[in-house]
DNA sequence: TAGATGAGTTAGACACAGCTAAATCCGGTC
DNA sequence: GACCGGATTTAGCTGTGTCTAACTCATCTA
C-alpha cells in the first residue's frame, strides 16, 4: 500500500513486456513461472526473478517465492492496456499497410511501448474499432473488459463438420506464414471432409480447394463450429 | 576506427534524441554547444557532456572539450536518418489521424525510436511519399539528402508584397495552435498590407480576412515571395 | 526417507544514462 | 597581465535491467 503513492507514472518497457507475458500466460490457464516467462522473452530466470520482486513490490503482482507470480487487480489492468496496444498496432499494421500477418508481432511490440494514448484513438477510430487482432484474438476494452477468445480446434471436429476460422495461433511466425499461404484465416470456412484416425492428418474443403493437414495445423486452427455439421455424402 | 566495428547495433533512444538535436542546432548554423543541448534536451550540462564523450568515443560527433561538437558523416547520417522518421510520423499524426499539429512533435519525439524501418516505409506509401513535415520542413530521402529549408520570414517582406507561407517555427506549441487557428500554415498566400515601422507590426491580408501580427509572429513564418509585388494601391 | 536433480533465488558485476556538487577552463574586464 | 564569472567538465552517486556463477529449495525417485 505504501508503495503505490507515486502513482500513475509510465511503466518501463521491461515491465510491461513483463505484465503483458503473464497476463497471456494466465489467458490459456497455465501459471506464470519465472522459467516460463524467462524464455518466452528471452532473458534469464535469474533476470525475471529480479522483475517478479520489483514487480511484487509496486502491487503489480502476488509473488511466491518459488511458485510464481499472479497479477493483482491492478497489474492486471496495467497488462490488459498494453495488450490491447499490441493488438490494435496489429491491425493497423495488416489492414492500413498491408504487412503480412506473420510479422506484426515483432513489430508490434517495439511500437506498443511508445503509442500515445490519443495516438492509439485515432488508429482505432481509422479501424473502425475492430473486436480483435489479425490473428483472432480480442481486443480488450479500455476499461480491461476483454471478450473470450473464441472457437474449438480443427482438432475437435469429427468429419463432415462444418466450421469458420475465428483464431489461430499466433505464437510462430513460420506457422502463420503457412497458413497465410493456404488461406486459412479467420473468417475462412471449411469442412472437415475426413479424419485419419491413424495417423492424425484431415483433410479440409475450403473453398474450391482440398487440402490435407496434420496433427500441428489442427491445433492451431480455432473454428467455431456450423450448425449445418450434416453426415458427408448427404 | 577501432570502436566502429561492432557496428549497425541501433543507437539507443538518448543517442537519438542527442543526434538529432545536434543535427537540429547545425542546420541554422548554430554551433551544438553544451549548454544549447541541455536545455533543448532537458537534462544538465553534465550529463550532456558524458553523452557528447559517448558519442566521440563511437566516431559519430568531432568533440573539442569546451567547445562543443559537430557531427561527423557517420553521425550525420544517422541524425537525418532519426529526422526523417520524425517528419514522417508528424505528416502521419496530422493527415491521416487529424491531430492539432503542435501535438505532434511530443508524439513524434517518443514514437520514433520505436518505428521498424519497414513501417515507415509503408505510412511513407500511404502519405504519398510527402516532402515535408506539417510545419513545413523538409523530410530527409533515406540516403540522407534533404533540401534546404524553404522560405525567409513575413519581416523581411515590405508593404505590397505578396508571398505564400512555407513553413512555420516549430519550436513552441502555443505559437503553433495561435498561427493554426488564424489559418497561417503551410501553402496560404498573403499580403503585406501595412509594416509600421513605430511598433513592428504588420497587417496582412489573408484570403477575405485582414489581421495585424508583431514581430513574434513576422519572425515565426517563413514564406516564398511572389512575383506580383505591385504597388498596394493600385 | 535420504538423496539427487532441476528449477528458482541470491550475490556480485556491468552498462547506461541520469543527477548534484566540486573542480576547472576560457574569454573578456580592469 | 591578473582576475572574475559563467560555461564546462570531472567526481562520485543513483536506479534500472541485464548477466554469470554460486547457492538453495522442492519434489520425485530409489
Ligand atoms: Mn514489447
Ligand atoms: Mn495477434
Ligand atoms: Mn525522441
Ligand atoms: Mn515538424
Amino acid at each position: 500500500m505504501v508503495d503505490s503513492l507515486a502513482k500513475n507514472s509510465p511503466l518501463s518497457t521491461s515491465r510491461e513486456d513483463y505484465l503483458a507475458d503473464i497476463y497471456r500466460i494466465q489467458a490459456v490457464g497455465q501459471s506464470a513461472n519465472t522459467g516460463e516467462v524467462a524464455s518466452h522473452l528471452g532473458v534469464t530466470p535469474a533476470s525475471t526473478s529480479a522483475m517478479f520482486k520489483r514487480l511484487a513490490q509496486e502491487g503489480l503482482v502476488n509473488y511466491k517465492s518459488y511458485s510464481g507470480v499472479s497479477l493483482t487487480e491492478e497489474g492486471e489492468r496495467a497488462a490488459s492496456h498494453i495488450i490491447r496496444r499490441h493488438r490494435v498496432i496489429e491491425r493497423f499494421l495488416t489492414d492500413i499497410l498491408g504487412i503480412d500477418w506473420e510479422r506484426v508481432d515483432e513489430f508490434a511490440n517495439r511500437m506498443e511501448h511508445a503509442m500515445p494514448d490519443e495516438v492509439l484513438e485515432g488508429i482505432e477510430r481509422l479501424l473502425g474499432d475492430p473486436d480483435t487482432c489479425p490473428h483472432g484474438y480480442p481486443i480488450p476494452s479500455e476499461d480491461g473488459a476483454i471478450a473470450l477468445a473464441s472457437g474449438q480446434p480443427v482438432e475437435s471436429l469429427v468429419a463432415g463438420e462444418f466450421g469458420v476460422i475465428r483464431r489461430v495461433d499466433e505464437s510462430d511466425a513460420q506457422l502463420l506464414r503457412h497458413l497465410r499461404e493456404r488461406g486459412l484465416v479467420p473468417g475462412t470456412a471449411l469442412r472437415v471432409v475426413d479424419a485419419n484416425a491413424i495417423d492424425g492428418t484431415r483433410t479440409l474443403q475450403v473453398g474450391e480447394a482440398t487440402l490435407v493437414i496434420g496433427q500441428r495445423i489442427a491445433r492451431a486452427l480455432f473454428v467455431e463450429r456450423l450448425a449445418g455439421s450434416d453426415r458427408q455424402g448427404a
